[in-house]
DNA sequence: ATGCCTCCCCTTGGGAGA
């Protein structure tokens, strides 16, 4: 079972260079963020062909998350509660596997908080706590959240280091956000399997950031203890930040993890 | 310090992204 993510910089502008990442990896079930599209045009049509069926929470212009499945799949809730106001930021399904196995599967597009002296960096915190509230009212066994999570877990996430420290992403109040979830039992995939990897999933587009290595490690896949017991891989796939042919590729790269489920 | 690039919008420049 091929769990991914991936922050894609509007669905409709990258659904080409989507298509190629599909089939070349497979996935089984995808969490999509940054849509930038309406409900009503979202091309459910297009990925039903590619054999996946789409819940989507879409909203024009800006935000917007989605879930893919080649399984059996049912909504179990759209938008996080008491942050409407703050775009369309959150899906959750449950999810069948083959074996027989169900899970649930939450995608999220954390706000970015601009700056921290800009009314959005404390709506981001309180965005968090509202997302704490919700896990902990939607505790499953078997549960994995993963999304663009906006927060720089440590120094070696960002290449910046630790001269990053206290600037937005890299402050103790978004990572305790963050460590509030390790603390409800959730393990960040990529860092678990890989303690001292430097590896990003975003580079900015402009000054040639990849190729700079100036990037961040902001996507994550965060997994309930038998779903970590199940993974045998996990890997940010830097190849699909690269243009194909005359394909722009998003800024952000996919992140799968490979489960026995 | 600012822009760099790319997306979107009842567009043709401006806001947002991280």
């Amino acid at each position: 079972m091929r769990l991914a993510t991936w922050n894609v910089n509007g669905l409709r502008a990258r659904i080409d260079y989507i298509d190629h990442w599909i089939k070349h990896r497979q996935p089984d079930v995808v969490g999509l963020q940054e849509l930038k599209t309406p409900d009503d045009v979202f091309p459910h049509e297009h990925f039903r062909d590619l054999g996946y069926q789409a819940l989507v929470h879409g909203q024009k212009s800006w935000n917007g998350v989605a879930i893919l499945a080649k399984h059996p799949m049912t909504l179990k809730q759209q938008g996080l509660p008491e942050q409407d106001d703050f775009g369309a930021r959150l899906i959750t399904a449950e999810i069948t596997t083959p074996k027989g196995t169900a899970f649930d599967f939450t995608t999220v597009y954390c706000p970015n908080g601009k700056t921290l002296e800009h009314a959005d960096f404390t709506r981001k915190l309180d965005w968090y706590k509202s997302l704490h509230t919700y896990w902990q009212q939607h505790a499953v066994a078997k549960h994995l959240i993963c999304g663009d999570f906006n927060i720089v877990p440590e120094a070696i996430d960002g290449w910046r280091g630790e001269k990053g420290e206290g600037s937005i992403f890299y402050t103790q109040e978004e990572r305790q956000h963050l460590q509030a979830f390790v603390d409800l039992g959730l393990t960040d995939l990529f860092r678990h399997y890989y303690p001292d990897s430097q590896e990003f999933s975003w580079w900015d587009y402009r000054g040639g950031a990849f190729h700079r290595k100036h990037g961040l490690r902001i996507d994550f896949l965060l997994a309930t203890a038998p779903l970590v017991d199940a993974t045998s891989e996990v890997i940010i796939d830097r190849d699909y930040r690269r243009k194909i042919d005359d394909l722009t590729a998003s800024d952000h790269a996919p992140v799968y993890a490979d489960l026995d489920i």
